[in-house]
DNA sequence: ATTATCTATAGATCTATAGATAATGC
DNA sequence: ATTATCTATAGATCTATAGATAATGC
C-alpha cells in the first residue's frame, strides 16, 4: 500500500483507448477469471494453458507474458482466492462479533458462513485441494488457513464450555467441527457426488445439522429462528 | 460359469515353466495391481501407461496386448474393485443378518463395515470418483452401487422407525446416513486432507459418531460395547 | 505354429519460447 | 520507443501401434 502517486492525473483521455496499464490489468484479470472457472470445472491438470487463453479471449503468448509458467498462474489465482477467504474468516471468528452469543448461535453462524463463502467463490476448495496435492508450499498455506478457522471457532466455543452437557467438551468441540466440515464439504461437492445431502434445501440442511449438534453437545438450540 | 473342461489335465508339467495361460494371467493381474496402486496414489490422469508397466515389471506393449487402451484397463480395474465391494455390500444389508438388532447396532455396524472395506481396498473410492468424472457409464454404475447401499440401510432403519424419537424418522434416517457418509469420506481421505477426524483412533471416532447419532435420532445406544 | 512380451517409434497434446505484429507513450 | 499481444514452433510427454524377439504348444 503506497501513498497516492506523486504524478498528477493524465486525465486528458484522448479517445477511449485504455492506458497500457489498464489494458494489461484487464487481460491479467480475464486470464485469472478464466483459470478460476476452468480449474474449478475441469481440474488444474485437466486444463491447458491454451484453454485458459481461449476462454479469456486472449492468447497463449499473453499468458506467458503475465505469468512465468503455469504454476505462477496457479499461485496468482490461489492468492486472489485465499486473500478474500482469509479476510472474511478473520472477521467471522472475531470474538467481539459474538458477544452474548450461545454455542448454538456460533455453530449456526459457521454453517451459514461456509455456505455463503462457497457461493461467492465456488471452486476455491476444489482448486486449493488439487493444488495442495501438487505443491507443498500451497498445501502448507491452505492447511494454515483451515487451522486458523478451526482454532478461531474452537476458542469461541471453549469460552462457552459451561453450556455444553457432553462429558468432555474439548473432544466434543473438535468432533463437532470436523463433522460439520465433512458435511459442508460433501454438500459443496454435491454437484459431483450425487447425495441427498447435496440436494436438500439450505433450510432443511441447516435445521437438521443444528438439531444434530444440539443433541450431541447437549446445548440449548440457537436463540433466533434464523434469517435464511 | 462353464462346466469343468472336457479336456483331461495335461499335468505332466515338464520343467517348472508355467503354461501360457498362467503366464498371461499373471502379468494381467500384475498390471491391474500396479494400476490400482498408482491410480489411487497419483490419480488416473497422473499415471501414464508406462508407469503402470514399469511398476508391474512389464512393458508398454504388454499393457496393450491385454487391454485395448487405457480406458479398457480402467474398466477392468473398476470391475475388479466394484465386484468385491458389491458382494460385501449385499451381504452387509441382508435383513436376516440384522434380526433382533437395534437402530444403533445397525449404524455401528455400518461404520465398522465402511472402515474395514476401505482398509481392504484402499483407493477404491478415490479411483471410482475420478473415473466417474471422466466416464458417464462408470459414474452411473458407481452411483447405483452407492444407492444400493443407501437403500439397503434405509430399509433396515425404516423397519425400526418406532425406536426413533426424532419427529420425522424418514428425514432423520436420510440425514444421518448422509452425515455418516460425509464423515467416513473425510476420514478415508484423511491422509490427504489433514483434519482431526482423520487422525483420531477408530475407537474414539466410532464412539463419538455413535454418540452423535444417538442424540440426533433419539434412540438407545447400541447394546454391545463393540469389539474395536 | 501360436501366443506373449518387448523395443522402437509415429502421432497427438501440452508447456514454454522466439520472433513478428500491434498497441500505447512521449 | 516501449510495452502488450499474437502466431508459429521447438521440445517434452503421453497414448497407441508395428515389427522384432522370446516364450509355450503340438
Amino acid at each position: 500500500m503506497e501513498a497516492v502517486s506523486p504524478k498528477t492525473w493524465t486525465s486528458d483521455l484522448h479517445g477511449v483507448r485504455p492506458s497500457q496499464q489498464t489494458r494489461s490489468q484487464r487481460t491479467q484479470e480475464a486470464l485469472l477469471d478464466a483459470a478460476e472457472e476452468l480449474f474449478a470445472a475441469d481440474g488444474i491438470d485437466g486444463t491447458s494453458v491454451a484453454d485458459v487463453a481461449e476462454r479469456a479471449g486472449s492468447s497463449v503468448g499473453a499468458v506467458y507474458h503475465h505469468f512465468r509458467d503455469k504454476k505462477a498462474l496457479l499461485y496468482a489465482l490461489y492468492d486472489r482466492m485465499a486473500t478474500g477467504f482469509e479476510a472474511i474468516t478473520r472477521e467471522a471468528v472475531e470474538p467481539a462479533r459474538w458477544e452474548g452469543a450461545t454455542v448454538g448461535d456460533i455453530l449456526e453462524g459457521y454453517v451459514a458462513f461456509a455456505l455463503a463463502s462457497e457461493r461467492e467463490r465456488p471452486g476455491f476448495k476444489r482448486v486449493a485441494l488439487e493444488a495442495s496435492r501438487m505443491d507443498p508450499a500451497l498445501r502448507d498455506h491452505f492447511d494454515k488457513l483451515r487451522a486458523e478457522l478451526h482454532r478461531g471457532l474452537t476458542d469461541l466455543l471453549l469460552a462457552r464450555a459451561d453450556e455444553i452437557g457432553h462429558p468432555d467438551p474439548k473432544v466434543a468441540i473438535a468432533f463437532v467441527l470436523d463433522q460439520l466440515a465433512a458435511m459442508l464439504r460433501m454438500r459443496i461437492d454435491g454437484t459431483r457426488v450425487s447425495t441427498q445431502l447435496g440436494r436438500r434445501s439450505d433450510k432443511v440442511f441447516i435445521a437438521e445439522a443444528i438439531r444434530s449438534m444440539t443433541g450431541y453437545l447437549q446445548i440449548e438450540p440457537p436463540s433466533a429462528a434464523g434469517d435464511g
